[in-house]
DNA sequence: AATCCACAGGAAGCCCGGGAAC
DNA sequence: GTTCCCGGGCTTCCTGTGGATT
């Protein structure tokens, strides 16, 4: 068949065809690079106070903050290794566990996964959490060794019966005999403490780092260097990587939105065929990334508030100048009974209108029009074709894509 | 100056699911 | 297992309000 051979081997052909990565894996936030640009004031202080570890004493408790994409993951993890390094080079038993707090998101989780990094079989549900705990405390007593435990995104336990967790292995140290342990604790939430039980707050917050946000110039350096190992030589533009940390700076400093930035330029410039990065392909890589994470929290959203932001896309479309509280009701209304689903309160969709709002989907206002009330006016704040897609993408809205608004009644 | 529209948005309470305590 | 409690989603009822209109 013609469509067969022209089309065999289309898997080797797109595999060879990747002239601008040399690895594409050193451009994603995961890699963990030998050095690490911008940080190395936060390593010496934070190896400063682990030092006493290599001694056989208990280093303090630390509190890492910073907002996303400071680097306080890929730091941690990097001092970790570092430690267990140069323990084995001078027998010092040292482990450093890594959890991350908002995947083992329970007591019983975080008790079993650190039971399990040291050797233990514990089954991932069933047991009692005591049982789990003593599990745990029995493998890392069975030798002398200083247990150094990082929890990051700590602050996804607070609320939950995380509190509890951190309250005993702040304390488990009086229950050991042989081991020593310590916490890492690292958190988005530079008020974490506020939440935090006051006998947890002390013992925790011994120590306590910031990691404030990078400049685009430090942004710039850390571009460099991956681009390095994960580019080509010579495929980018002089430009790219400015434009790159200038775009990811605005974003707050977020290194990781800078990689992502960057690693996207290049697969959308490879996809064109082209065989350098430019300026416009980092632009439009800008553009898909902020498409592709408005289209995932619409995906997201309760059905309720899909139903209403489809409303407004619908008047929207019909070209209303602006929208109104009102306007969006009766529309939702219909909506609701074309795909019979129950009615919310206007109170309610005002509500929903206003998370929207927050959420960036939305722009809403309250004006006042006079003698005709006052009002919020809605305004879409990103543009409503694509979303209208995703939204269409739900089985229980499918109906309404030849769903037509009665013509606007002319006064 | 008084009126009055079309809502905003606060307060209280209902309902329900899920986890903790008994 | 039962009971208790909590939080989130939601309704009901409510008071408040900026400014065009009267």
């Amino acid at each position: 068949m013609d469509i067969k051979s022209s089309l065999s081997g289309i898997f080797e052909s797109l595999l060879e065809k990747e002239p601008l990565f040399k690895n594409k894996e050193a451009l994603r936030h995961s890699y963990t690079p030998s050095e690490l640009p911008h940080r190395e004031s936060e390593i010496r202080q934070l190896a400063t106070i682990l030092t006493p570890s290599l001694r056989g004493e208990t280093p303090s408790n630390i509190l890492i903050y910073g907002k996303s994409g400071t680097g306080k993951t890929i730091v941690s993890r990097f001092i970790g290794n570092e430690l267990m390094e140069t323990g084995r080079k001078i027998s010092v038993p040292i482990s450093v566990p890594y959890l991350n707090c908002e995947v083992t998101d329970t007591q019983y989780r975080i008790l079993s996964n650190l039971a399990k990094a040291f050797g233990k079989n514990v089954p991932f549900t069933g047991w009692p959490t005591d049982k789990v705990y003593n599990s745990f405390k029995e493998a890392a007593d069975r030798e002398q060794q200083c247990i150094i435990i990082i929890l990051d995104e700590i602050d996804k336990l607070i609320g939950k019966n995380g509190d509890n967790i951190l309250y005993n292995l702040s304390r488990i140290n009086s229950e050991l005999k042989n081991s020593r342990v310590s916490i890492i604790g690292i958190s988005n939430d530079l008020k974490l403490t506020e939440y935090l039980d006051s006998r947890v707050q002390s013992s925790l917050g011994e120590e306590k780092v910031v990691f404030s946000p990078y400049n685009a110039r430090q942004l710039e350096d850390i571009l460099k260097q991956r681009a390095e190992l994960g580019f080509k030589e010579g495929v980018l533009e002089e430009y790219v990587i400015p434009l790159c940390a200038a775009l990811a700076a605005r974003e707050h400093g977020d290194a990781r939105r800078a990689l992502d930035l960057l690693r996207v330029s290049g697969e959308v410039a490879e996809r064109e065929n082209s065989d350098v990065v430019t300026e416009k392909h980092v632009r439009k890589a800008n553009e898909k990334i902020e498409a592709d994470n408005i289209a995932e929290v619409v995906r997201t959203l309760p059905t309720q508030s899909k139903l209403l932001l489809y409303s407004v896309i619908l008047l929207d479309e019909r070209g209303e100048k602006t929208i109104t509280t009102g306007e969006v009701y009766t529309t939702y209304k219909r909506l609701c009974k074309a795909v019979s689903m129950d009615v919310l309160t206007q109170r309610r969709i005002s509500d929903l209108i206003s998370e929207l709002d927050m959420l960036g989907i939305l722009n809403s206002r309250v004006v006042s029009k006079g003698r005709y009330g006052r009002t919020k006016e809605i305004k879409m704040e990103v543009p409503p074709i694509g979303i209208r897609a995703v939204l269409e993408d739900d089985i229980r809205m499918k109906k309404l894509s030849d769903y037509r608004l009665p013509q606007r009644r002319l006064i």
